[in-house]
DNA sequence: TTGTAATCTAATAGC
DNA sequence: GCTATTAGATTACT
């Protein structure tokens, strides 16, 4: 058990995944008011809808069931777990990359990680630069499933809204501010610079960008 | 010449100042008029009073001069010049990204961006969207001695009214209307929020949500 | 080395 | 002014 990868890696998932819901075992019933979730989503969900959108899966819980079955801890099985949870198949599941990947100690979080994200980044502001050990975010890997997923919501619309994305999130099982983040990533990388205003394909742009519109930006294939 | 990143800056600088300064060589005695400059400035400007208070620089003529002397074209020489024309010392000092930087092309401005910027930010309130050509405005980058300085003034008074804010900009070379922006950004990512009333940290804090204001407040000066 | 998650910040829009 | 969000740049890690 000593240099478990696989166990390694629901760990990692599970700690990291405290970054982005600090209320732990929030109830489902109190996230789902949180997000404000709607039943509603237009096309870009049709295809991919894996999980009927009843409840938001408790992430962080269901990727700790998952660590207490691979410890051989006795648990409760529950039904839906998002692809984040969902292993084997692939090599390069959704992993987290630690400092000391051998131990399983607990990743300690630092008072302004606790205190971050709630529902928006503006929550996340940082309350000073302060010490130098800023201690950032472990980098997570998405396995394929996810992110197949997220190039085809990006190929629909790369900008999707706050509701759009935490219905990704609930899909997926990434959490919504990492979605955000993989977006903007994504729209930095593969979107055409604002300096390319030609080729004005097809009408593909339901969410607006605010300044620079441009007009067609060639976001094909992905 | 063709790819000095030097002078690229410098360039970019003096088209990116027409933004905030549209009126071109606007006579430092208008200017001053204008920003109904005063030679009061309690506390906040002690340490780093770089340049004694007499006319408002003008700003875009100093970088327009600093760019005839990389070009080596004559030019009569001005005393004085504010951070942002201090170059070399660094790497970040003052820069502006530009889509074509290797061509000294001129930036095209939209007429929304000439007719736009006076004094104060109700003026430039868009009046149309208009055309899809909206180019928006180049991300400028600020040097170490500029982004210290208003980081300073921040920690003495993170709501700054417009007659700091002149002298912020007289000091730092930067547009007054960057310094508001910075200054809402700075606010936006550093201070507390009203829901985390906790962390009261070292005394950098000092800020207060602009509605409970009233009575005492903490910074003194204006 | 490449790809990409994460971070930081100037800028914009709506309220 | 605040909130939210974007682009752009950079950093770090695999």
């Amino acid at each position: 058990m000593e240099n478990d990868p696989e166990l390694d890696q629901v760990i990692c998932n599970a700690l990291s995944l405290q970054d982005d819901y600090p209320d732990l075992y929030l109830p489902s019933s109190d996230h789902d008011k949180l997000l404000g979730f709607p039943e509603t989503f237009p096309g870009f969900l049709s295809d991919m809808e894996l999980q009927p959108p009843l409840h938001n899966p408790n992430i962080l819980q269901d990727t700790l069931l998952e660590l207490y079955s691979i410890l051989g801890i006795p648990h409760e099985t529950k039904a839906s777990s998002p692809m984040a949870t969902m292993k084997g198949e692939e090599p390069t599941t959704a992993t987290c990359i630690e400092d000391q990947p051998t131990t399983g100690s607990k990743r300690h979080f630092t008072t302004e990680e606790l205190e971050n994200s709630k529902m928006t980044r503006a929550d996340k502001a940082e309350p000073i630069p302060s010490t130098s050990s800023q201690k950032s975010r472990k980098r997570t890997l998405y396995n394929k499933q996810q992110t197949l997923y997220l190039q085809k919501q990006f190929t629909f619309n790369p900008y999707p809204d706050y509701v759009s994305r935490c219905s990704f999130s609930r899909i997926t099982g990434i959490p919504e501010p990492r979605i955000q983040v993989w977006f903007q990533n994504r729209r930095a990388r593969y979107l055409a610079k604002a300096s390319n205003p030609q080729k004005t394909e097809n009408a593909v742009m339901v969410g607006r960008k605010p300044t620079l519109l441009c007009a067609g930006s060639p976001y094909p294939s992905v």
